[in-house]
RNA sequence: GGAAGCAUAGCUCAGCUGGGAGAGCAUCUGCCUUACAAGCAGAGGGUCACAGGUUCGAGCCCUGUUGUUUCCACCA
């Protein structure tokens, strides 16, 4: 129903109503029709334990717009919500809150533990879910999920005991990463490397029996506890003939041998390694080709183990030091050099990660990583924009084996089964009480699974797999994964090589990528830094359209953007602008319904703005399709805010106020092209869209599910608009001109229009009263001076001169230069074009079209410069 | 040690398959022209990092250089 708009743009004042009214109605959830095509996508679920912040708001303005804008295309489309329980993050904000009340997980035992997790998630696990909506995602909250839930617990269980039973999971004593911090174990990609200041100590480790030392160097002297060998390379003159020989082990005395491995290297250090198999990743591997006893000197805090007394429970700096000192005082110390280095930290915690020796449960990459790259090689996933394959490739061809187990309460519960009396495992996603060989008790491993395991099957445990549902068999695979760059390691390669795996199918074919929002001054924003802006305020001050145009304009794909004031103002008042735009047209209008323009009525003005129309509608179209978001939107707004709103809004008004039929055919065509253009804009801009279309009259229904406007190749009326186009550039030569003259726009003049294109100008008196402050118009294809008027000010374009008469603003001399610039300027242009089609190869290779345009050039410079030198001649 | 991105107006950034460089903000000038001062009408401002190459034609493609950011990597 037709109404007026309130004066002012307030968006507080109808997003939180409007979002409430497309929930009513179920608009978000899709009715599965198998004559359409599906058009799906998963969210990345937030964490629970998270609050929006701008990369949330960034991502997830662009799904919605992708989702939108199919939905509108006529797409059957499923957006599915859902949060992450993210273990190791949200167990340590359990424990940390649990450490306020002086409780640890141990006082409570893991039920107890438990039933507080659960409550964390009733509590905090909606507030994410809230924000979102704030930003008006149109997500079908009827099939939200939770990566805990039932049914992504059972297709984890499923997947778990699949893969253990092809030998794909295995469990073993490995070297791994242990966050002394979080008291967990964590996979290679958990890992950050840092840069750190540090030292490299050299060591002597004597011969048994005395005659001389070898000379090892070591950035973490604490370790040497745990040395149980020496490596030389084999190929190393200087030592090979000392391989086999026993050194001892400064401060502890055990016998250490001289092992030959290809691992120490001849030009690095002394070439001497020491080796610690139970606290090093290389020296693990070492150990297992030289069969290495392994030493743990580490408890799973970072503190010294009680097999050295001397040092027991010092933590590893502590221990460091004191070791140092120690080795100082027995006189092993042989220098100490500074040294800058990358050590490994937790990339929860930023505790440095402790490499250590410990029973884990591992996923076998090789087998998958295969598949998983065939499928981005041959294109059935695509990485946009493409760069981000090498990437990708380049991780899952050198990946190692997935350390999956965590030693946390909050998870996936390991599904593997150990008998109590004769030790048999039994890996089952049904469960195992009692031991198939002894019939002992079996006890369930006490470990849960990273995080990442429940999310890698995400796309399609959302749907409902392993059962065999509806939503599965009409929505898989989804279509558009919308993530930043620096997950793809962690999730969208795990997602592929399970997807492929497990359904046999892609989980998606497209794989958008976004940067980082950065701060104004670009830095990544963080709570240390305290720089994070946080996007519902920014909603609350500024509406969510506002906050999703500014993070969708200016920005291309995996490229990271800055947000800033200016930027969400800017985004502001657009969005203040086109309200006005609607608020101009629903003020003016008596029609009681929006009709197709007949173009048999139209003027061409009218015939102008479709074309303009169309050529936004292609640009939008084309762009989205090619996930140009950026470019898309900027279309839309140099097309309301340039063409609609600056000039057909204006060139509309004496229509308009004229009335008659004239005005309504007028009418029709301004509320025609608004309502396309909400249209084009509801992706982008959901609650404006709407809240002016819902006032628009004889609509019906919300914007979001009509038809996106399609390109009309018959409302492209090119001869209709080139004249309106000159139309336009007299008015605008003629206002830069009295511009330039300082003549106040109160002073009107009569303008008497020589051209050779008076078709182009009928009936546009109007047009040239308003918008150039033109007191009367007159044309003529053959001006002659009226001596009477004292000259005149000539304002020349390609097809007209613009006669006008204020002689007494005129200064001579500067109208003379003026003349003789635009004279050398216009004849410039002339020799270029010409020069460039004098040349034959130019005219032979380019285009058609370009050498056209160059022609075309020629001819419209050459008019103007014979306007001009009339000018002049008139001057004299 | 490998790999990638970026370098365009004072600032922040666009620039689609190569065909005479654009926006927002900032600056300057003039306007309350009843949709909008969160606005209107104008103006100024660029050797598209540098050096070569391909091409009729290069901001765009190729090579190298410099600066910068990021990712990856087991450096004792």
């Amino acid at each position: 129903m037709k109404k007026d708009l309130p004066k002012t743009y307030s968006p507080s004042s109808f997003e939180g109503r409007i979002y409430q009214e497309w929930c009513e109605k179920g608009l978000f959830t899709p009715k599965i029709d198998k004559k359409k095509q599906h058009y799906s996508i998963v969210i990345p679920p937030p964490n629970i334990t998270g609050q929006l912040h701008m990369g949330h708001a960034l991502d997830n303005t662009l799904q919605d717009i992708l989702i939108r804008y199919k939905r509108m295309k006529g797409f059957c489309t499923l957006w599915v919500p859902g949060t992450d329980h993210a273990s190791i993050a949200t167990e340590a904000k359990i424990v940390e809150a649990m450490r306020k009340e002086g409780l640890t997980k141990e006082d409570l035992g893991r039920e107890k533990f438990l039933e507080r997790a659960w409550a964390w998630r009733e509590k905090y696990g909606g507030r994410i879910i809230e924000q979102l909506k704030k930003l008006g995602s149109s997500c079908d909250w009827t099939r939200e999920r939770f990566t805990l839930d039932e049914g992504c617990s059972r297709a984890v269980r499923k997947v778990f005991q699949q893969l253990y039973d092809e030998g794909l999971i295995y469990r073993g004593e490995r070297i791994i990463n242990w966050c002394p911090h979080c008291k967990t174990s964590i996979s290679n990609a958990e890992v950050n490397y840092e840069e750190q200041n540090g030292h490299f100590w050299h060591i002597r480790y004597p011969f048994v029996g005395g005659g001389g030392y070898l000379e090892v160097a070591t950035t973490r002297p604490e370790t040497m506890l745990g040395d149980t060998a020496v490596a030389v390379n084999p190929a190393d003159e200087r030592y090979k003939h000392l391989i086999g020989q026993y050194l001892e082990l400064p401060l502890v005395g055990r016998r250490i041998p001289v092992v030959a491995d290809e691992h120490a290297q001849l030009d690095k250090g002394t070439g001497c390694v020491k080796i610690t198999p139970a606290h090093d990743p290389n020296d693990f591997e070492v150990g297992r080709r030289c069969r290495l006893p392994m030493e743990v000197v580490l408890t799973e805090d970072a503190k010294i183990t009680p097999n050295y007394p001397k040092y027991a429970g010092m933590d590893r700096y502590e221990a460091r030091k004191a070791i140092v000192e120690d080795l100082k005082a027995g006189g092993f110390l042989a220098e100490v050099e500074p040294l800058t280095h990358e050590v490994g930290t937790c990339y929860r915690c930023g505790t440095t990660i402790e490499p250590m020796v410990s029973l884990q449960w591992f996923v076998r990459m090789e087998p998958l990583a295969g598949p998983a790259i065939e499928a981005v090689r041959d294109g059935r996933i695509r990485f946009v924009p493409e760069r981000f394959d090498k990437n990708y490739f380049h991780w899952m061809e050198n990946t190692q084996d997935w350390c999956i187990s965590r030693q946390l309460w909050w998870g996936h519960r390991i599904p593997a089964y150990y008998c109590d009396q004769c030790g048999k495992t039994v890996v089952s996603a049904d469960g195992c009480g009692t031991c198939p060989d002894c019939g002992g008790h079996m006890t369930q491993d006490p470990d849960t699974l990273d995080t990442w395991f429940s999310s890698a099957l995400w796309p399609f445990s959302t749907l409902g797999w392993p059962e065999k549902t509806e939503d599965l068999d009409y929505f898989y695979p989804t279509n558009t994964l919308v993530t930043g760059y620096d997950i793809i390691t962690f999730w969208v390669s795990r997602m592929i090589f399970s997807a492929l795996h497990y359904t046999d199918n892609i989980p998606f074919d497209t794989v958008l990528i976004h940067g980082l929002v950065r701060d104004a001054q670009g830095r990544k924003m963080s709570k240390s830094l305290g720089n994070g802006i946080d996007p519902l305020e920014i909603i609350d001050k500024y509406g969510a359209d506002a906050l999703r145009f500014a993070l969708a304009t200016g920005n291309s794909p995996g490229n990271d953007m800055r947000f800033s004031d200016e930027k969400i103002e800017a985004a502001r008042n657009f969005a203040n602008k086109l309200w006005n735009a609607a608020r101009f047209v629903m003020m003016n209008l008596t029609i009681d319904g929006i009709a197709e323009p007949d173009p048999a009525k139209l003027a061409p003005e009218d015939k102008w703005i479709l074309t303009n129309l169309e050529e936004c509608v292609k640009s939008v179209t084309s762009n989205l399709d090619r996930y140009e978001i950026g470019v898309a939107l900027s279309s839309i707004y140099d097309f309301v805010w340039d063409v609609y709103c600056d000039w057909y809004i204006e060139l509309s008004k004496p229509s308009v106020s004229a009335g008659g039929e004239r005005g309504e055919v007028a009418q029709n065509v301004l509320a025609y092209v608004l309502r396309e253009i909400l249209k084009l804009l509801h992706p982008f801009m959901p609650f404006i869209t709407e809240e002016i279309y819902q006032g628009l009259p004889g609509e019906e229904g919300s914007i979001m599910v009509k038809d996106f406007p399609e390109v009309r190749e018959d409302w492209i009326f090119p001869a209709e608009s080139a004249d309106v186009a000159r139309v336009i550039d007299v008015i605008r030569a003629i206002r830069t001109r009295r511009n330039e003259m300082n003549v106040p726009p109160s002073r009107k003049a009569k303008v008497i229009l020589e051209t050779k294109f008076p078709e182009a100008f009928r009936g546009s008196e109007m047009f040239f009263a308003r918008l150039a402050s033109a007191s009367s118009l007159e044309l003529t294809e053959d001006y002659r001076e009226d001596e009477s008027a004292g000259g005149a000010v000539r304002i020349v374009t390609d097809s007209a001169t613009a006669h006008i008469p204020l002689a007494d603003m005129i200064d001579l001399e500067a109208e003379k230069k003026r003349l003789a610039a635009e004279l050398e300027n216009c004849e410039n242009e002339i020799k270029r074009a010409e020069g460039k089609l004098a040349n034959e190869s130019f005219v032979s290779r380019a285009p058609a079209k370009v050498v056209d345009a160059e022609r075309e050039k020629v001819k419209k410079n050459t008019e103007k410069r014979e306007g001009i030198l009339a000018a002049l001649a008139r001057l004299n």
